[in-house]
RNA sequence: GGCCCUAUCGUCUAAUGGUUAGGACGGCUUUCUUUCAAGAAGCAAAUCGGAGUUCGAUUCUCCGUAGGGCCGCCA
């Protein structure tokens, strides 16, 4: 049977790093054994899911990179595929109106957890007459009478087993046109010939439920993968507190090639570092991914992006930074650049600098050694044809020779001219980097500031 | 509280029934040096604890311990 996996986010906010995550794992699958990827939208949950997340989730897994096959999927227009499981399955007993309030329910588990019981709903309307065609809700006809083991082998964890007397008799829906979460994915997985759900290790939990499901439908489950959660530095499950977590918040830092690097490493080795998605779909097992949470460690994500950026073509690069600069400055940016947002510390390549005149002052020399420095280097320079580094080079080292090899007396303030900072590339490469004319005037005016 | 999952350097992780327990990020040192960055060289840094199986266990089993997840008429 054909590989066919999908990735079901409910648009009730932004991608969130985690899902990504998620997303990413089962392309990886997919792609590993050519199959299919379904994008599949739950906003089964009318209140809060908005058409606003929705192109904001979309938007996000082009931002990255990861492609679905075939159209979008919406639970909202499958209403009728459920409304028909649901009446079979209240005519053939399995489900019932359950019609207990909110009220009762909050009561009965409160009861559980002093008795130190399994808090579940056990609900005494599944055999009783009352209200056969209404209620509160319907449920799932689940039996916690006798010791019956419930048991998947998951893809990633091997076998887990749970006692079936622990459950609740499941909620399926609010009404026969109002799904809930469990019933409605376990309709969609049956009926999209799902073969692996691939998630998250919270899901483990609403496994077993999901198994009843399946066992009263008279259909066998699909294979479970339940992936590592991904921790925030404090060892919990990540979540707003710690910080940026939609996705879009890390397209200003990071390149996507750069984040899916990264994601692709929690949870899951590969043989090298640095790799893009493709190639690590050929590495991708199931068997290989990793049991246990990983914490999101910004530094690594942070160096991964460095080796991306110094990779990227000079058009890629400008088209980041939104305006043109000059070619021979790229190399020294990227070279540089940890996260995009970093760029602004070049902000000499395309303007002018404004420093105070203290700051060319190199060493303890004095103010009048510097004058004469940045003299002497502006009278070469006027001689010289910029773009010839290492004649460049040559000429001002001769100049430091001058000044008693004092080289930092000729480059330190040269770079202060140019730049306006304490730390840049080499004045060497920034002087061959621009543009002669404006090289002579940055000299001037620090002369100037001398006077 | 109930159920479930997990456990190797600070972090991501590799490996094996016998290794000096390997790599990467980060940190530190040295080098280069006009400041950064990069590069080069190097250092520190881990098998949660206790039993058992075994000639031998970090690896297998059990028991602890710790951390985490779920326990909705959310997904």
């Amino acid at each position: 049977m054909p590989v066919k996996v999908r990735i079901a986010p409910s648009p009730t906010g932004n991608l969130h790093f985690g899902n990504a995550r998620t997303a990413l794992f089962n392309w990886l699958f997919a792609k590993k054994h050519g199959g299919q990827l379904i994008l599949r939208i739950e906003d089964t949950d009318l209140e809060r899911s908005d058409k606003k997340y929705e192109e904001s989730i979309i938007n996000s897994l082009r931002w990255l990179g990861i492609q679905w096959d075939g159209e979008i999927v919406r639970q909202s227009q499958r209403l009728t595929v459920y409304t028909q499981y649901l009446k079979e399955l209240l005519a053939s007993g399995k489900a019932f109106w359950c019609h207990h309030t909110v009220k009762e329910l909050d009561a009965e588990k409160k009861g559980q957890m002093e008795r130190k019981e399994a808090p579940r709903h056990l609900c005494d309307h599944k055999n009783s007459e009352k209200g056969k065609e209404t209620g509160e809700i319907i449920r799932l006809v689940v039996d916690q009478t006798e010791e019956k083991k419930l048991s998947f082998d998951d893809a990633i964890r091997g076998t887990i087993e749970f006692n079936q007397r622990v459950i609740s008799d499941v909620s399926l829906a609010k009404d026969l046109q109002t799904p809930l979460y469990n019933f409605a994915v376990v309709i969609d997985d049956i009926d999209m010939a799902i073969t692996h759900v691939i998630r998250g290790e919270d899901h483990i939990s609403n496994t077993p439920k999901q198994m009843l499901i399946y066992q009263a439908l008279g259909k066998t489950p699909p294979i479970f993968a339940h992936l590592p959660l991904i921790l925030g530095s404090d060892k919990s499950k990540l979540s707003k507190r710690h910080g940026a977590l939609d996705i879009m918040d890390y397209a200003k830092d990071y390149l996507p090639e750069a984040l899916v690097n990264f994601m692709g490493f929690l949870g899951h080795t590969y043989s090298k570092d640095i790799l893009s998605k493709e190639e690590m779909a050929k590495e991708f097992e199931l068997a290989k991914v990793h049991k246990s949470g990983a914490i999101f460690n910004i530094q690594k994500l942070n160096w991964i992006n460095a080796q991306y950026v110094r990779q990227l073509a000079p058009s890629d690069f400008e088209k980041l930074i939104g305006h043109n600069v000059l070619k021979a400055a790229i190399p020294l940016m990227t070279e540089r650049l940890e996260k995009l947002t970093d760029m602004d510390a070049f902000h000499y390549f395309w303007e002018a600098p404004s420093y105070e005149a203290e700051l060319l002052i190199w060493k303890s020399s004095s103010r009048e050694d510097v004058k004469k420095s940045l003299e002497a280097s502006h009278a070469l320079l006027e001689k010289l044809e910029l773009n010839n580094k290492d004649e460049l080079r040559k000429e001002l080292d001769k100049l430091s020779a001058g000044q008693a090899g004092n080289r930092g007396l000729v480059y330190w303030p040269l770079r202060v001219a140019l730049t306006g900072e304490k730390m840049s590339p080499d004045p060497v490469d920034i002087i061959s980097a621009l543009d002669k004319e404006e090289v002579l005037s940055r000299v001037r005016s620090a002369i100037n500031k001398l006077s």
